[in-house]
DNA sequence: GTCTATAATTTGATAGAC
DNA sequence: GTCTATCAAATTATAGAC
């Protein structure tokens, strides 16, 4: 992957999960790197494909630093806590909220095969944290369960963004995880 | 408040709550009203006045909807689960995730007036709950709680909107609720 | 292979018509 | 009081230069 791709790529995560995918715009990116707008096109043909190698960029890392946390977690709810920390450390490594819950929230406003590339994420997340509580519990109570546990960490980040107080992410997941 | 004001609004609340703050054009709002773009400035200045202006509604309508629920209720637990109701009927009602979930998603994107009135609802949100649940718990447990409620029901209107399955907001709050 | 001039559309906003 | 013609800036995208 070319020097300019990832600088164009790491621009455009910031921009989205800072501020939305519409409030990011080609020349923004351009500018940030010293090139045209119509230079961006070279890379990413239309703004959905950047959109979409961002999101795949995304998911890859995450679910690389979470297998590193989690494969030394010894118990299922340790798993979890690795989980809750994969999430914590892309709020407070970066002050920004997942790439995928903002996506999320936009959906209806996105590009079909985008929202489809976040929902994917999200519903990966909620799969992840179901199969890690296999054998805790039964599956009905584990969907549920799991559902409970994406959705408070993504809601988390967002009121800790919109709050600009970040310790209300550690309390939201402390609370969560204390049952 | 005129008629054409009310149907700005909602017609603005509505495309906010599916698509975001900068998917939200005067063009594509007055279109809807049958009138020109440069009509709606007329009612609104700035597309800001019109965000705040729609934060104060919201906020309106919400709190009135959560009394109405919680003063029948007669325990704590039931004003929570009429607080969860009240988010409920707000993203069922209307297939829309809550207008100040997005703001506040998106804040950083925002002119600071209305990030501003995006967290101070989302606060509110916070303390309605902690308030609820005082005599019940200590002060800090009651902070974590909050936060963790309003964070589960925060992201779980994102995670159904995007999965397209509403029934995953009924999930996590029933987990959520279940402690 | 990398980048830009330029187009076509859309945006928020102003000044002013009725 | 209500609405519009019009503008300046911004946005995505194409066609083509080097």
């Amino acid at each position: 992957m070319s020097d300019t791709v990832e600088k164009l790529m790491d621009a455009a995560e910031s921009g989205i999960r800072l501020r939305g995918y519409h409030a990011v715009s080609f020349r923004d990116l351009a500018e940030e790197l010293g090139i045209k707008s119509s230079s961006v096109h070279y890379y990413f043909r239309q703004k959905e494909d950047l959109g979409i190698a961002l999101v795949e960029r995304y998911a890859e890392r995450f679910f690389a630093a979470l297998d590193a946390k989690a494969s030394k977690a010894k118990t299922p709810e340790d798993r979890i806590r690795a989980f809750a920390r994969t999430y914590r450390d892309a709020l407070t490594g970066s002050d920004r909220i997942c790439l995928c819950g903002m996506l999320g929230a936009e959906s209806c406003g996105l590009p079909s095969t985008l929202s489809d590339a976040a929902a994917e994420f999200l519903q990966a997340n909620v799969d992840w944290v179901a199969k890690t509580l296999s054998g805790t519990m039964k599956p009905k109570a584990r969907k549920r369960r799991a559902a409970h546990i994406v959705a408070t960490l993504q809601g988390a980040m967002i009121l800790a963004s919109s709050l600009k107080d970040y310790s209300i992410y550690d309390s939201a997941v402390q609370d969560l995880l204390a049952a």
